[in-house]
DNA sequence: TCTGGGGTCCTTGGCCCA
DNA sequence: TCTGTGGGCCAAGGACCC
């Protein structure tokens, strides 16, 4: 999709067309999460930090996004894709993979299904999308980029809307690119195979694949070097089930003391807690990253138990001992909490609650729960979570680009 | 007054065990 | 009994993706 986010806040604010409109975090530790093409020809694009490009485009409209929106928006694209093709495979909000090789009797060829999918998605919902059409992901993804409109100082430039690389033009197509247009290729990887005089797909045909493999490790470098010929074999995956679960939060203001971290981290618990019980599974292993106030420094701590747990109480049981390890004084700016090693969950009274008769965690969650099915996210939450009457849990998307001014 | 949130995958090193 | 080796698991960190 083009301008995702944008575009979909256009359709609630026509007035606002043709102008540098942002998507993103609006306080000082915010991120751009979208940019119009007006925008982005001051430089403005997505994940830069929201003070500089303020400051590169100080007539930008900022807008703080809404979550809940585009995830309806993205379900209504979505109902457009199965309409050609049962096999789609979601990259994220406005990005998704389709294996149309069965639909092409029904259809016609992958570009003219391309060319409806567009037309439909024009028509119906008001967005542009551009596709690109290959023998698989990753050349598909590639060409779908190629097909975007582009915004230069003095002009945005429209796209194609679809490109197609045929089969025996896919290393033509390949050859020129810059190779941080490859899958994996981020500043790190950059760096190093530019130290190796590659700066280019073709240039990783010309030098040695042993050296590749000395300066990236022998994994990564058959990954690049298949991709720059072309070949991905990953199939487009329906149904893949997630393999963490977890949330985090940046906060305005440092944390400074444990007492505070601690508040931080019921309400992280909750929600994750909360999240595993959703999908039906539990967590073995709990990790609590930190990011430090001092010069960006992020630490990760994490635990893992015999039995998966999905219960709040539990999950910060194992996370509290971790947490006092952690010196708060350089100033906490981000907490997060993730749950991996993610499998079915049994629940199982310890002989203490046995002996007192109390409830077993399970029962409390399962009230937890169906008192938010039956009354809203925000009808109960942990005590600490409650300020000025009001309960704020942490929700999914819901800070998503960083903490508000 | 520069860096979000939700993830995935890989590497390295330590430990335990067969 | 000692030593080497390899696998499995875990912890921590890094790189990358949208």
């Amino acid at each position: 999709m083009d301008a995702f986010f944008v575009s979909v806040e256009l359709l609630r604010h026509p007035e606002l067309a043709g102008k540098p409109v942002v998507v993103g975090g609006t306080g000082n530790r915010g991120v751009v999460a979208a940019a119009s093409y007006e925008a982005r020809r001051f430089g403005v694009h997505s994940a830069l930090p929201s003070s500089i490009a303020r400051r590169r485009c100080p007539h930008a409209i900022f807008l703080p996004g809404d979550h809940e929106l585009y995830r309806k928006v993205s379900a209504q694209v979505r109902e457009i894709f199965d309409r050609y093709t049962p096999l789609v495979e979601p990259l994220s909000l406005d990005e998704a993979f389709l294996d149309v090789t069965g639909s092409r009797r029904l259809f016609g060829s992958g570009e003219d299904i391309a060319w409806k999918i567009r037309d439909d998605v024009r028509a119906e919902l008001e967005l542009g999308c551009c596709i690109g059409v290959a023998s698989n992901k990753f050349l598909a993804k590639l060409a779908s980029v190629e097909a975007k409109p582009r915004a230069l100082p003095d002009r945005i430039e429209p796209g194609r809307g679809v490109m197609v690389v045929a089969p025996d033009a896919e290393q033509a197509f390949l050859d020129p690119l810059a190779v941080q247009r490859l899958w994996g290729v981020g500043p790190a990887t950059l760096e190093r195979l530019h130290r190796l005089g590659i700066a280019h797909v073709a240039d990783l045909h010309r030098v040695d694949p042993t050296v590749v493999a000395a300066a990236l490790g022998r994994n990564q470098a058959d990954h690049l070097i298949a991709l720059s010929t072309g070949f991905d074999d990953r199939p487009v995956e329906v149904d893949r089930d997630a393999k963490s679960i977890g949330h985090e939060e940046t906060y305005a203001q440092n944390l400074h003391s444990v007492s505070e971290m601690r508040t931080n981290l019921v309400r992280l618990t909750d929600a994750v807690a909360s999240r595993l019980r959703q999908a039906g599974v539990g967590a073995r292993t709990l990790q609590l990253k930190i990011r430090f106030d001092d010069g960006f420094h992020t630490i990760t701590r994490s635990t893992t138990s015999r039995e998966a747990s999905d219960s709040a109480a539990v999950i910060m049981e194992m996370l509290e001992p971790i947490m006092e390890t952690i010196d708060p004084s350089p100033g906490i700016r981000l907490l997060g909490v993730s749950g991996s090693n993610l499998g079915p969950v049994f629940h199982q009274m310890t002989l203490d609650e046995a002996a007192e008769d109390a409830p077993a965690h399970g029962a409390t969650d399962a009230a937890l729960d169906e008192i938010r099915d039956r009354f809203g996210a925000d009808a109960i939450g942990p005590a600490s979570a409650v300020r000025g009457g009001e309960v704020r849990n942490v929700k999914r998307g819901g800070q998503q680009w960083g903490p508000d001014q």
